[in-house]
DNA sequence: GTGCCTGTTACCTC
DNA sequence: AGAGGTAACAGGCA
């Protein structure tokens, strides 16, 4: 479930806790190995005695500059970022503890083990990764060229991370709803004023998401919260994503498999 | 118990 | 280039 929006509340989260920026990581605990990138592994000590000079978001990576070196988690389906108190003990699906020198400690939770850790001295392997939806890198022209030149379903585009980067199942079905765009619609086929249209409902449906600090859909533990373990309330404000009606027309939400995803909208205010 | 579903992405083949 | 399948994994649900 996090997507860009749910990263990002985590990071301005981390910050603002004034716990983790600018702190030193004593010691690193890994309790599964798998979260880690096999890549990763051998320099995973080499976090040890860093400090943390800033953290950024990267589309849906979350990325932490050390002295010389950056750790990145990318949390894919059910990855939490908990920060506990350095008396707390690891518990069920806990992977991974970073160890502060204050009283706190960075907790790695994920009942799915899908996430990863990287411990890279560059970010190049993220240059792949097309322009960050919240970024100065996202402008209208060239996210208009790009899409000009694909032939493949615009729900299907705007999930490809190197096309942009940042979006998920749900923000993309609302993205498309808030443009009355139909998501099986082909990217080459949006005319100018689609495509802006499309360009600033990317905007305005990650702002104002941001501004409920995210979506939490689910009802147990895997449900996306940020690192008090409190969940987000933009799921109270989706109008098409898990809807059966469409608060536009009031008629019956369309409910398809895009792509493998689950897909909402309505055939009637997003005509193909 | 069984089978199917799930918010992500990388990797593979056609 | 694009489409489709699979895998990683655990838990919820019918």
């Amino acid at each position: 479930m996090p997507e860009i929006v749910e990263v990002e509340t985590i990071k301005r989260d981390l910050e603002n806790s004034k716990e983790v920026l600018r702190h030193k990581i004593i010691d690193i605990e890994v309790f599964s190995n798998s979260i880690i990138d096999k890549n990763s592994k051998n320099n995973l000590n080499l976090i040890k005695n860093k400090t943390i000079k800033n953290i950024q978001r990267i589309g849906k990576y979350l990325v932490f500059e050390l002295d010389d070196l950056y750790l990145v988690v990318h949390l894919r389906m059910t990855g939490h970022i908990f920060l506990k108190d350095k008396k707390y003990i690891n518990q069920k699906h806990d992977h991974l503890f970073l160890i502060f020198e204050n009283n706190k400690k960075i907790v790695y939770f994920d009942p799915r083990r899908f996430g990863k850790f990287y411990v890279k001295s560059d970010l190049l392997f993220l240059k792949n990764l097309g322009s960050d939806v919240l970024s100065e890198n996202f402008i209208f022209d060239e996210f208009y060229e790009n899409l000009k030149t694909k032939n493949k379903k615009i729900k299907t585009l705007l999930l490809d991370q190197n096309f942009i980067a940042g979006l998920g199942n749900i923000y993309v079905d609302e993205v498309l709803f808030s443009a009355k765009i139909n998501p099986l619609k082909l990217a080459s086929s949006l005319k100018g004023a689609e495509a802006l249209n499309l360009y600033n409902s990317i905007k305005d449906v990650v702002n104002s998401a941001l501004i409920h600090r995210g979506t939490s859909l689910g009802k147990n533990r895997s449900n996306f919260s940020s690192i008090n373990e409190d969940f987000g309330n933009n799921q109270k404000f989706l109008l098409i994503h898990t809807r059966k009606t469409c608060p536009g027309c009031k008629r019956d939400v369309e409910k398809i498999k895009i792509s493998q995803r689950t897909s909402y909208y309505c055939k009637y205010c997003q005509k193909l």
